[in-house]
DNA sequence: CTGAAAGCGCTTACAG
DNA sequence: CTGAAAGCGCTTACAG
């Protein structure tokens, strides 16, 4: 319970030095001798004394801090994301204030506001928009944001996505050319942009090979939703051979209905893709054909659009859209002659 | 990239007021008439103005900040608690500054230095142990420590655990009576007191029926190492009836490998429980009987253990043991006239 | 290279 | 209830 906190004035007094010489030893830059420094650093260990972050904040403006909003932990593809994205800014010496946030926007605002509150250095939005009034804020503020897995039409911002739009086409080509007719789609959120471009990216692969949608369903990227949603689009006679469903973590809930509900075979009756290739994705249980986000190359982006902004006062948002593999399992009718290839098991 | 930053000067001006005006009209509790406020106000809303957080927290010590320190998100039972625990404290006014750490401590020590530095007010380690360097240091900071899902026997801190042993030894009743005679068991990382005190359940719950272990291997707690462990444990012709994996996540990896690689058949050759019950355990196709490690209220104590030491400043750390239900499903096969349980699908 | 001094944006006694 | 002033722990011109 003691609130020792050593500060530079207690290492300078204990040094035999001034408080200023102090603070140039734990600048990294600043112009002191080595004799000056092995004294201060001497007596630093000795008191235990690590600078205050905070006070430093206070003059230099920068608090070494990045805001993440973040929603719906219960999709694979986010504890993933945050894992990555906080390992690596902790590399760079900075760190992660989370925020969580509802899955369909609303108290977003807030939320941003009580971020800046912080002096944060720069903002990432992971899966969620963001209102044209905070826009506004943080471009007043001055500070970067990077909306990661949303590309949203506000240009003023820098956006980080696998290519959506190829994507989805690429899965209508898989599935096409193995020979499906009746082919579905399970949508996730209509709001998200990531949303919108995979289907239609789906369709567009349709139609270039004469085919439409059989049937469209809703799952709002909820595991609840979406297996409602394939169970009625599977409710009656005429039931699709193949349906892509928006993300994994939907796709997981539905293989649930249609194998264990319905007791249709995959993908002998029903061939089921998904996207983001989370790790599930990879488990025999699910064995889920399905494109790829590369959440490596996506994280790293995603960290140099937003130090460059800091750092360098890159001005220009960047744009970032980065490919995405198909990644063929077991849980799709493969076109004939398919090459079949390894795949990482549990 | 304008730096604005309207500070609470701008805001008296403005108003015609003092700056501690101003700062009172922010202070909740401080005095001020009905009309200062409104003036106050006004003008803050006009010039788009809000206290900064770091300022405030040099003169109070309180930065309402809580450092959580966390590893392998991989394991679903971390994002569900970050996720709880972090909307639980934006709730009450704080929020939390991410810390990822290595599996195997290691690291810890750096990192809570780091955390230091930020002037938390409080810290989470989620399933890590600390060096008795660090507590040192922590104590004479005097900032409050909850460690949550370890139970070290470092009793100067709080702890927040289910009740490890009674749910080991519950196991252990339940695959008893269930018939199985060659009961094994798949340990997590050896260092965790979680692991030894559901071992140790487990074993006292084996040898009150006169039994004892059949075979051990050891998961470390991940799903590469659990598989491994049951490949070698499963390799013979004398195999167990039954294994109970210390935790859900390496017990679904354990479940592929024994009915996709082995061709075993759940339950009918061998039975499967875990511990945790994630959201996963739930799903159909894996089904997982375990022991529900009660999240919520997990949560819930994690946060007024450490809101009692930073905001009363209670100093005896309480240690905090929460039971956990059984949760009867399918991997296991249940003893004669046991009751069939509703559970929820995905 | 080093020290004395100003100042970051606030809160909080201290007077009135 | 309100204002002037000190001070939280630092960094950074400014002199020397």
């Amino acid at each position: 319970m003691a609130r020792d906190n050593v500060t530079s004035l207690d290492v300078a007094r204990r040094a035999g030095v001034s408080q200023s010489a102090v603070s140039r030893v734990f600048t990294p830059g600043a112009s002191v001798s080595q004799s000056m420094t092995d004294r201060v650093l001497a007596a630093a260990t000795e008191l235990g004394y690590r600078p205050n972050v905070l006070a430093r904040t206070m003059i230099t403006g920068k608090s070494r801090l990045i805001g993440l909003v973040i929603a719906y932990l219960d999709n694979q593809f986010y504890p993933e994301i945050l894992e990555k994205l906080s390992t690596s800014l902790q590399q760079r010496g900075y760190h992660v204030l989370v925020f969580m946030a509802q899955q369909t926007a609303g108290n977003i605002d807030d939320v941003l506001e009580e971020i800046m509150d912080y002096q944060v250095d720069g903002i990432v939005l992971a899966s969620v928009a963001m209102s044209s009034v905070l826009a506004e804020r943080c471009d007043a503020a001055g500070i970067p944001v990077v909306l990661f897995n949303r590309a949203e039409q506000q240009d003023r911002f820098s956006t980080v996505t696998s290519d959506n739009f190829a994507g989805g086409r690429a899965l209508a080509d898989f599935l096409v050319a193995g020979g499906h007719r009746r082919i579905a789609y399970i949508a996730g959120w209509e709001g998200a942009s990531t949303q919108r471009d995979r289907e239609a990216g789906f369709r567009a692969g349709l139609a270039a090979h004469g085919c439409e949608l059989f049937a469209r369903g809703v799952g709002d990227f909820l595991t609840e939703q979406a297996a409602k949603a394939a169970r009625e689009m599977f409710a009656g006679d005429d039931i699709p051979d193949a349906v892509f469903v928006a993300n994994d973590h939907m796709a997981f809930a539905v293989l649930e209905v249609l194998r264990g509900e319905l007791g249709l075979g995959v993908p002998e009756d029903v061939s089921v893709v998904g996207y983001d290739d989370v790790q599930l994705a990879g488990w025999p249980s699910f064995d889920l054909t399905t494109i790829r986000q590369p959440s490596n190359a996506m994280v790293m982006e995603t960290v140099s659009a937003l130090l460059a902004q800091i750092e360098e006062g890159a001005s220009r948002p960047q744009r970032v859209k980065i490919d995405g593999p198909l990644v063929v399992r077991g849980s799709a009718r493969r076109p004939y002659g398919w090459k079949e290839d390894g795949d990482e098991g549990v």
